[in-house]
DNA sequence: AGCTGGAATTGATCTCCATCAAGGCATTGC
DNA sequence: GCAATGCCTTGATGGAGATCAATTCCAGCT
């Protein structure tokens, strides 16, 4: 962690895959390299814990590749699913003393961490870096409305036709020519069924039980129970409220 | 509209009662007395629409008194509340094309409106403003996904109870020393049963029933249906979850 | 006072999903 | 091969809260 080493690290940045597409984007070469030096790569693997609810807020990090999920818990140990990082995304509490949820890995994944001091210092020094994560937590802050009228309003079969309509549109990056029409789209779930179960507030039985359901209905077809494939998106769109 | 108009405008800011708690705390006199111009006061009466779900985001505002609900709806209508929103909040959609949810005033309401591509711009120039909406959204963001493991995996018992103990928190603007040990704490309920229904993701039905259970318990007392005296908030504070 | 209309409460019944319980089906290690 | 383990699926049952249906309450009006 001292000068002379921080000063040998490579750019890691310019070669990174989600630098046009994270909130590095509008930074220019100098400013990548500034951040370049406070940050560093880490790798975690499934099940690994980045963030731990309630403890200090230590680091924040972008998702280069891989899924995280972010979590609470009620004081008797139920688990809510409160939000899924895809690559690209942003996740930790800037600005903040305590980190208000879990975060762990679903998947094998590659971070780019920052202690959380270091990126606020950063953060504040540079308003475009600040521009655009603000950007984004106001986008993931309408999702997570979206998601609480899922929570708060919707069905077993609405809430997981919105899930695979959702996680198929995240996977793909945000592409919306995909499957729009008449082609089939595979979705690899990054998620188990008692994980998906506690994005949706249900549990595993019955979203196993929506599975087959909409299995049986055409509407997917399931070649292993975490590759969906969906033929006709409309199918699955009209079964979502 | 015209720049005469607006010069000869005067500051409201100055006088704003909320002038140090809003997004416009760290500005300086200058940067508020530009803000100043392009913003102006409005009222709402209870039930007045300021945002449309899904139209296009002309406007963004600050709240000065009063109560907003933030609303989206499923295709065939049932309502979910995603939002409450006062004094000192900020309310509306910045750097986006539509806005994700309505708002709708509760109580009669103050708010200091701005015309969204005019708060954009000012935002973009003033990284101190910048910083604090990012500071509320990310506040804001935390709330909601503790709403969403309310929505998600509490029965209706916790729901009402998370409900009352929030309401007073944010009613006292934030302030922890009312209620905190023994001295009864009162609400005045911004909101009808339907409406917390719609907030908790319950019917009518049984918020009242809840409601008239507490009561039964000795937790709460009603003097009148939106009045809410809570002798001691850590028995409410039992029945959270 | 009496009337009126919207909101809240209370009761009776039903339904969807949670819960409980078993069995299927892969993968891993011996 | 075949136990063992973990995940998923399927079936049977029960219960929390939704739904349907009356009252009751209360503020505003005449």
């Amino acid at each position: 962690m001292d000068g002379i080493d921080l000063a040998q690290r490579p750019n890691f940045c310019q070669a990174c895959t989600i630098r046009n597409r994270a909130i590095c984007a509008d930074l220019d070469d100098e400013e990548v390299a500034l951040l370049n030096r406070i940050g560093r790569k880490r790798h975690l693997q499934p099940g690994e814990q980045l963030l731990w609810e309630g403890e200090a807020a230590i680091l924040v990090a972008n998702v280069v590749s891989g899924v995280l999920k972010l979590s609470t818990a009620t004081a008797d140990g139920r688990e809510q699913i409160v939000g899924l990082v895809y690559p690209s995304d942003f996740v930790g509490r800037p600005f903040a003393e305590t980190t208000p949820y879990g975060a762990e890995a679903l998947t094998d994944t590659e971070v780019c961490v920052f202690q959380r001091k270091d990126f606020d210092r950063f953060a504040l020094e540079h308003p475009r870096l600040e521009h655009k994560l603000l950007e984004r937590t106001l986008t993931e802050l309408d999702r997570s409305r979206r998601w609480m009228l899922l929570l708060g309003k919707m069905n077993a079969q609405e809430r997981v036709a919105s899930f695979l309509v959702e996680t198929s549109g995240r996977l793909q990056g945000g592409r919306k020519d995909i499957g729009a029409s008449g082609e089939p789209s595979q979705i690899e779930l990054p998620l188990s069924r008692q994980q998906i179960a506690n994005v949706l507030g249900l549990t595993i039985e019955t979203v196993s039980r929506q599975f087959t359901q909409f299995r049986k209905d055409g509407i997917i077809e399931m070649p292993s129970s975490r590759t969906i494939v969906v033929p006709d998106r409309s199918a699955l769109l009209a079964r979502t409220g």
